[in-house]
DNA sequence: TTGTCATGAGACAAATATGTCTCATTTGGT
DNA sequence: ACCAAATGAGACATATTTGTCTCATGACAA
């Protein structure tokens, strides 16, 4: 009975990721071809470009949260949970770097549920503050946007090859938490 | 004798990167609107949007370089001058933003300047792990990435009015040399 | 085989964006 | 006041994108 290629969807959201993550501004058409499907299949799946976008927009959140939950589901701490869930983002920064570049003022729900997730990082980071993991003079905004900013910076090392996921994370998390400096220099 | 408004070329280019910055697909329109500038006038200086897009990177490129080159001019060490350089981009950090958006790929000539560009600063990282100041056994790769992305990050706490440029330039700096750990807990 | 359903291809119209042109108005120098 | 250059508004044609529709094909279950 069921005859639907459960995989088109998916696909067509990948490759929604994988193009508007290279060019922002690409057509629909692009997205289609690079999912291998007709124009007119996306069209069955998601009845307009704002509404594909809005798709990807929840797929994006939904992934992210879902790959942090399973991370960090074992963690014995606040700051371990913030490791394991850097690494967890990494392979999935396309992901994030949609959703950043998104203007995502124009869907006030999808705003809002980017925020909560936003406060719920920032949550964490103060309980890791507490275990002394992160100095409590830093702002806690600062140490989100650097969590961020860093996980990007290894996906970009990974897209680059110049590194594995497993690597860019454990040099991001270092960064964060140790800086690049020199340890003999102290 | 000098009739031509010196200030609409900029206002025009200082519009894309406010416009193209929130949203990469924006229309031509939208451009000229916020320079406050009839869309005819626009292709006055611009003969297309391809044509107004290169002008973009290679401002946004022309900015940086200026900005840098004239903050780095009395720096005593290759360490300062990285630490002025990236107070100096913080507040540029939109062009930066634009170019990293930006589908480079199209035009080799920019691309290719880009790449100068980022050999340049890791040149200079290369110069400053001599200094002591970067673990040697931290690739001067990563280095340069997490460079950028805590620039960006500044750049956002700045947007978002969390910071001053000079308070979130401290921030990014100590982030890249000495982490965010607490001292305290070493 | 037969029937059903998802699909790809492509025709088509509508919407949007882009580029050119004209003209009346404004601006700034003389 | 006068003039020349720059401008804004908007008409216009073109290009691109988007959304709808139809139809032939292929996959798969009965």
């Amino acid at each position: 009975m069921t005859k639907i290629r459960l995989d088109t969807k998916d696909a067509i959201l990948q490759a929604g990721f994988d193009v508007f993550s290279k060019n922002s501004s690409a057509s629909i058409d692009k997205v289609a071809k690079r999912a291998g499907v007709g124009r007119a299949t996306l069209h069955r799946y998601f009845s307009s470009k704002d509404d594909l976008m809005e798709a990807l927009a929840w797929a994006a959140m939904d992934e992210l949260n879902k790959a942090v939950e399973d991370a960090v589901k074992d963690a014995q701490s606040y700051t371990e949970g913030l490791k394991l869930a850097l690494t967890a983002i990494v392979p999935l920064s396309n992901r994030q770097l949609f959703l950043a570049n998104e203007p995502l003022d124009k869907n006030p729900k999808i705003a809002k549920a980017y925020q909560k997730d936003r406060q719920e990082l920032i949550a964490d980071i103060e309980k890791a503050k507490q275990e002394g993991t992160f100095s409590s003079d830093i702002p806690s905004k600062w140490i989100a946007e650097s969590f961020e900013a860093l996980t990007y910076a290894a996906w970009v090392m990974v897209n680059d090859g110049e590194a594995t996921h497993k690597q860019a994370a454990e040099l991001a998390w270092h960064t964060l938490t140790a800086g690049l400096s020199n340890p003999t220099g102290q």
